[in-house]
DNA sequence: CTGAATGCTGGTAACGTTCCCACACCTGAC
DNA sequence: GTCAGGTGTGGGAACGTTACCAGCATTCAG
């Protein structure tokens, strides 16, 4: 609180303390090459001791450049986009950047609000995660962006980092097989999602590879939330079924609510029913049983997506798309069929 | 992709195009007073059609404000932190200004390395919870700024705001009275963070207006995560008692790691054991039973922060200390001791 | 001994905005 | 007809930085 109204020192006091002219201060402050070593040395320590501080506004002005990155994600609340935003962080501040993180609360109007925040920032580029339909707003934004999260299929033409759903999902449906589960039931996102066809695309190929007619998977959609989650299961617990019921859900918040819904049906997870997740949120360890899943990296989508968009701004060739693999959590949601004595009930899915 | 290249346009192109001086379209763009009707228009319709938006970094380098608050938090990734920073957004949205949110991951080097990207980036101001024991590193940052959370008391002289932690625990030590329970024990948080000290005081106090001696009450220490509440449970269940256990943590991590090592011990909550969190966080909703606990007004922390930090910044007469007050979420982790016949076992508390 | 090349430095012009001052024009009063 | 006052406008400087160009020694080849 005690120097708060001196002014900040500029470059021409530093030059002025020690005796050269502000272009050789400017130059031994970037650590330009053509610059006598002594003076360097004392441009150096006179600026330690001014307690300067370039104005990154100044140079933003002259180079063009502001030095702000933009983060555009659907909730920061959501533990996956908060790792998401820790990783863009981390590899932003690496290179003296910093990030501008907004919330777009599944809103497309917020969304493009936001957008146009970050162009009166005048950040260099941004990262985001559309939830808006139209290609308007991103085309109006005109400022180099990468795509983050499964959203960037509708855009080719982008470069973009996402986690890699094919090989998550082969890695669940192998350790649901593993486990004794041949054909899980399916809990999806809103037919309006774009995820949720990828996700179901990656199934059918899966199912495909194994000889097992993807006709007979049965399947219900919902909200990406755990009220969604729950709804979805009254409904597949409401079809007719016999023995186990496994079910794979598109979201960790859905298969959390699924986990209540069972519950409420009076069955027992994993005993009645095995339930696979999908994100990795913390809250997943919470439940009883803890929740397996399938772990996105969010961290490491953030630092690539922090990466691909230097690349974007540079000019430097675009890496195109990026697809990061993702890791089993092995919790307690799985009851394991394959061993010698079925748990409770024998046989896996339905009539 | 497409006009990416082009130059965006000035103020200069925005007079040339209206046909009048740079000075007269400032004034017309900034809506000063002094101005003919028609010509304002002209200049207005010209911005549109020119595709004009003013430039924030001239705007900052000539006024000495960059439009641009800081927001130093310990964990973006814990949604009540999460909560605040979308509180703070959108209140500084509002004006006009964008926010920097940084996580300091509870690591004091880390948040001395924000600061100083604050200070660099040229924030007009900061939200800070301070992580760091030292004074030092808010002295240096020589900005406006204001205290959030409960680390503000070390700093009297600076404006802040934070949850009325003596109400929160008045709440909820009522609530638990209410159903019964009248000593519950306590798992607080590590000696060395200073809300522990406050929790710990506005519980005593409570007891000596109830007539019950602070002595008889049972405590644990533990660090402020999951893991930190079930060892300190495990060390709570170790001590002699008998009949009902009720807890009240300091902390929803901890209440829920405390769930979890009652479980590990053969004990069923809410039937043998009560716990009571605090703070509010979704994951608490997941648990089994669902956890009851004392919410913080996160979200509302951040929009009193935001206006607290614009008065700091305009030199208005600081509005001091702001303490917001909580609200208690019922769900189902504690026993209703107070009916007729009691749950299972009689009596609260120990011998 | 001259000319060019090299190493280092200083001056100055931008970048886009806002603010201050000056000036031109008009109106109305003396 | 002149002067005071108001209204609207234009010109320039400033904010702090970087980039460019010119200048001054010094060195070295011819």
């Amino acid at each position: 609180m005690s120097k708060r109204g001196g002014r900040r020192p500029t470059i021409i006091d530093v030059a002025a303390r020690a005796g050269v002219s502000k272009s050789t201060a400017a130059r031994a402050l970037a650590g330009a090459p053509n610059i006598n070593a002594e003076t360097r040395e004392r441009v150096l320590k006179a600026a330690r001791l001014a307690g300067y501080e370039r104005n990154h506004l100044a140079v933003g002005m002259r180079s063009g450049r502001s030095g702000l990155l933009g983060l555009v994600i659907p909730d920061i609340a959501n533990p996956f986009w908060a790792d998401v935003a820790r990783g863009a962080q981390d590899r932003a501040a690496q290179n003296d950047v910093s990030l501008l993180v907004f919330s777009s609360d599944w809103d497309a109007a917020k969304e493009a609000a936001h957008l146009s925040a970050l162009r009166r920032a005048r950040v260099d580029g941004a990262i985001i995660n559309p939830v808006s339909d139209s290609f308007d707003d991103l085309d109006r934004f005109g400022l180099p962006f990468v795509l983050i999260g499964s959203s960037a299929e509708r855009f080719p033409d982008t470069s973009s980092v996402g986690s890699d759903i094919a090989q998550a999902v082969r890695l669940g449906l192998d350790h649901l097989a593993e486990k004794g589960h041949v054909a899980p039931n399916l809990i999806l996102g809103p037919k309006s999602r774009l995820a949720r066809a990828r996700f179901l695309r990656s199934v059918h190929q899966h199912c495909v590879e194994r000889d097992i007619d993807p006709a007979i998977l049965v399947m219900e959609d919902g909200e990406y939330t755990v009220e969604g989650g729950r709804l979805a299961m009254q409904r597949l617990l409401k079809r007719p079924h016999v023995g186990h019921l496994a079910v794979f859900a598109a979201n960790d918040m859905m298969a959390i609510g699924a986990m209540m819904a069972a519950r409420e049906a009076g069955l027992s997870c994993p005993e009645d029913v095995s339930i696979l997740g999908f994100d990795g949120i913390p809250a997943g360890a919470f439940t009883t049983p803890g929740l397996t899943t399938i772990a996105k990296p969010g961290r490491e989508m953030g630092i690539r997506a922090v990466e691909g968009l230097f690349d974007e701004i540079e000019g430097r060739p675009e890496h195109g798309r990026i697809h990061l693999p993702c890791r089993l959590v092995e919790r307690a949601s799985l009851a394991d069929l394959s061993v010698g004595t079925p748990q409770r009930k024998a046989g896996a899915g339905r009539i």
